[in-house]
DNA sequence: TTTCAAAATGCAAGCCTTTACATTTCTGTT
DNA sequence: AACAGAAATGTAAAGGCTTGCATTTTGAAA
């Protein structure tokens, strides 16, 4: 570390060029509204100094940042870090900025993250799900800051949201299920404390016992962290209960794959002892051995469209219109029938 | 929407309390040195206004915004997910915040970003990989903006960096793999421009040839970019070449997880055919079937230390010390001796 | 040349907060 | 009751940029 200069401002640009500050930041914002020499000049001015603006105090005088704060609960997960990165490229082209934050599922750290977001000048949100304490929208509403909420569509909801409907996608999944007799199910649930799609994954699979005359309450449910291994946990403790389902529901692709793996390690061959249905379609459904049965989510489409219509909100003021994406069941090699030998 | 109010600010909360914004602030940033009394008064008017500090402004009055930026390829790949998870974690046990931005692998993007976090007042910066413009390097020390550069240790490197030794760390997995036999080699790398962690890889395994009395240019050499189907172009690409190899390195674990699937898909046997070694080591080298030969990364002890050298330089002023972690491989089952039917 | 609209530039107020310093209010002593 | 010192609070300047409005310059037409 050499002498600790000031670091350069709008101000020694100007002296620099010698012209007025109002010229330099024409030249930053309007390059067209000054003239080509002047615009040289201050050029070579700005790349002497290094200046930089300073975001604070530009976002203060302009009251705008152009940028959009996204708030997911992990970059761990694939399907969040993939969306978000389909969000950021289409944010980009519409010029503005991404700011993410993670809240590890935890609604505490949420609204911190909300609210260090908001603080920062994000001009909008995007949230994950519909479920939070109302108290957070209310200040959402007080500081004028609109919010999209995807990764879940549900009928009828008044807030904005760009997504799917949880529960109508695993429904359709779990009667197929049903059909190929299997009677006896297991959900291995990402966590449902204020996560409204895990809920309603779950309530869509009770749905579809019921409809299909099955008791909706005999249904195993486990909950799960994240990651892998904690997949692999509760599919094992599952196989040791003593009921074995025939076919075990996972919140998301990455249990799946948990699942699947403490399968092989326990020798129970998939899907002829037990089927195992993912929800995600991320990469490493394909990837897995064998082939993972999922729901696919288009999350590339829903942070694209995400992108486009904060971006046109900000920008033009067009209000979101709700979209409502379709998930499908993607059937490859971890569903089969029913093992008929049940007990 | 209705009526667009303003949002509130320090002076409207002083109002509301009927104190002076000096208290309010005060009351923020040093609770116990105000009254218990106006404390509560003043916390009743700042929830009932829905008030919330305007970053810009606070970062212009106290130069200084707690913030740490980091800036990564891609978040689609989980190793930097990963250590990016570790890394937030780690800053915010220290009051810091992280901003993250991605950049494509592209050096304009990459710039682009840094002046973008630089401007928003990041107090540092967190990097992946040393190489960069120079001209970067000198902005970021005009700015007074330290920078850590991490996923990479060069020796002799003068720059502050915590990483690991790329060359070292693959030379040592590819002088295995020689001495399993194999010496038609083959390397799917990520995209080496200005990426020197790629170069090293790259180097690393020529250097092990040469000290095994191989001819080093006789390694094939491809480029993918970073996703999994990629990596399995890139493979059939090889498979169908004039010499195939019987061992075939991946730059990462997400493009030899594309290997190994079209090695599937092509009916080739891993590895009794060829033999496919990852880099990284992410969750899915163990999920991956058969299970990925690989060489570890340290990647959240890495974000982990990132984090407090950072944050202690910031906070405190002590200087980075540099720091090597080791990379080592990890023998699963893609790697097996080369088959003797050469040819 | 002169004239005048258009283009380029300059002036200065305002955006919201922190903080050094000044002032007022308490508290416990004497 | 008076007072010193501590605690609480207030005042106002500073920080870097944008932008409406005013002023100057430019260039083409007369």
């Amino acid at each position: 570390m050499t002498v600790k200069r000031p670091t350069p401002t709008l101000h020694d640009v100007a002296a620099a060029a010698s012209v007025s500050t109002a010229t330099v930041s024409r030249c930053l914002n309007f390059p067209d509204q000054v003239a080509e020499r002047t615009r040289l000049n201050v050029k070579r001015a700005i790349n002497d100094l290094g200046y930089s603006p300073n975001f604070g105090a530009k976002a203060m005088a302009a009251r705008r940042t152009n940028t959009i704060g996204a708030i997911i609960p992990t970059m761990e997960n694939a399907i969040f870090a993939r969306g978000l990165q389909a969000f950021q490229d289409e944010l980009r082209r519409h010029g503005f900025t991404m700011l993410v934050a993670s809240t590890s599922y935890c609604p505490d750290i949420e609204e911190e993250q909300i609210r260090s977001l908001v603080a920062r000048g994000a001009d909008a949100l995007l949230l994950i799900g519909h479920e939070r304490d109302p108290e957070i929208y209310r200040f959402l509403e007080a500081q004028g800051v609109p919010a999209l909420v995807t990764w879940a569509f549900t009928p009828g909801s008044k807030r904005p949201s760009i997504g799917f409907d949880n529960m109508a996608a695993i429904y359709e999944m779990a009667t197929e299920v049903i059909k190929l007799g299997h009677h006896q199910l297991a959900l291995i649930s990402a966590e449902t404390a204020m996560n409204d799609r895990a809920m309603a994954r779950h309530q869509g699979i009770q749905n579809a016992m019921t409809d299909a005359g099955l008791n909706p309450s005999a249904l195993q449910f486990i909950e799960a962290t994240y990651a892998i291994e904690d997949g692999a946990k509760a599919f094992e403790k599952l196989m040791q209960s003593q009921v074995r389902p025939t076919a075990v529901f996972c919140g998301n692709d990455v249990l799946a794959v948990g699942a699947l793996r403490r399968a092989r390690e326990m020798n129970i061959p998939v899907p002829d002892d037990v089927s195992i249905i993912g929800f995600d379609d991320i990469e490493l459904a394909q990837v897995a051995y064998p082939a993972l049965t999922t729901v696919h989510v288009p999350h590339r489409e829903m942070g694209r469209r995400a992108a486009i219509a904060l971006a046109n909100l900000v920008k033009n003021g067009t209000p979101i219109e709700a979209v409502e994406l379709k998930a499908r069941p993607v059937f490859r090699e971890t569903l089969g029938p029913a093992r008929t030998t049940s007990l």
